[in-house]
DNA sequence: CTCTTACACTAGCGCTTGCTTGGTTACTCA
DNA sequence: TGAGTAACCAAGCAAGCGCTAGTGTAAGAG
């Protein structure tokens, strides 16, 4: 909807907030001390509490979206490099825009029923570019299994990575993608 | 500590509202009127609604570590089979100790720094048998990679279940941990 | 036949919550 | 210069929150 620049400021640091606080323990007068304004002047930005949400999950959703679509565009053909280049953009975009994405993971729940309506078509979205590559990647033979499950399981493995992943320490993000790509393609050194 | 069949009742309770409306929407007197009892009543029970989580996640975590142990006592020694049994185990207490355990996952940023404290080593006495497993599984050639890394995909790929699994639909859950132990081991089929 | 213990009740205190209201300031553009 | 507008503030309301205090009651122990 609006996407002014001051708002989309807003809208990082309240995503900053819910990680540290988790949703329901971040009051809107934390929100707008954090924003350097008072509480009250919140609501000239959002309705109300459930859209700064809506906000901050539809931003890093979007975000997602336009690096997995770009990643793919200059990827090469074959299926173990596009599997290869999805988990390495959707760590990407989960480190780079890490609390958007915490939010979306583990707050999802808080979201009234329109905002999930809304926001769930550019999931499936999203979701629908990982079916492509993981039925191609089947179909080649390159991994075996049942389409649902690996997809589930992969991305179940990338996503939880939020929870342990330390950017600071030896391993990068690639690495990790590097990593469970083998993991789970047999033969490969 | 106390263990009475009554506390044992209004936990199972506890864990299955703090499942559906998170811990912190979760106020004492929806807990009161499920327990059927007043809301000043709840305090006979627990020191206070902290002590409530700390209840849930002990009994959850405690029921994981009783049932892997007993599973792997029973089971052959070979690497393999002992990696599909920790997976088997794990979902088994997942989906029937459900609630507590999406509790466990979802809601751990909630307890004090006591609570934390005491429960982190029950925590920690479960991933220790996983460990042993995976390293055996990694010595035998079995699986590649990390240890580390891997112990942490394959984990979460596991819990990442609670979000998606149907209980109702045709797969057992010793149907995904067979899919998932043969995804990760070349050349099983 | 008391004493104790476990469990429940009523009533409400003190505080925080999301949000509203009515008004002020600072900037833009005709 | 003056109108319009976006951004903010001070003050506070109504509702709901976790939790406490004080009391009642029934069952088992001595």
């Amino acid at each position: 909807m609006n996407a002014s620049p001051r708002r989309k400021e807003l809208t990082r640091l309240a995503a900053q907030l819910f990680v540290q606080e988790g949703f329901d323990k971040t009051t809107v007068r934390m929100l707008a001390q954090e924003m350097g304004i008072k509480s009250g002047s919140l609501f000239h930005h959002f309705k109300d509490k459930q859209e700064i949400l809506a906000a901050v999950i539809e931003e890093g959703t979007h975000n997602a979206l336009r690096i997995a679509r770009r990643a793919l565009e200059s990827s090469p053909a074959d299926p173990e490099a596009r599997l290869r280049t999805m988990a390495r953009a959707h760590l990407e975009t989960l480190f780079t825009d890490r609390n958007a994405h915490v939010v979306a993971l583990f707050e999802w729940r808080r979201l009234d029923d329109e905002a999930k309506a809304h926001l769930s078509h550019l999931r499936d979205a999203y979701e629908a570019l990982w079916v492509d590559v993981i039925d191609a990647a089947l179909e080649a033979g390159l991994i075996h299994g049942d389409r649902f499950l690996v997809s589930r399981f992969v991305l179940g493995a990338l996503n939880w990575t939020v929870r342990w992943y330390d950017p600071a320490g030896p391993r990068t993000p690639d690495d990790l993608a590097d990593e469970l790509v083998a993991m789970i393609i047999p033969m490969k050194r």
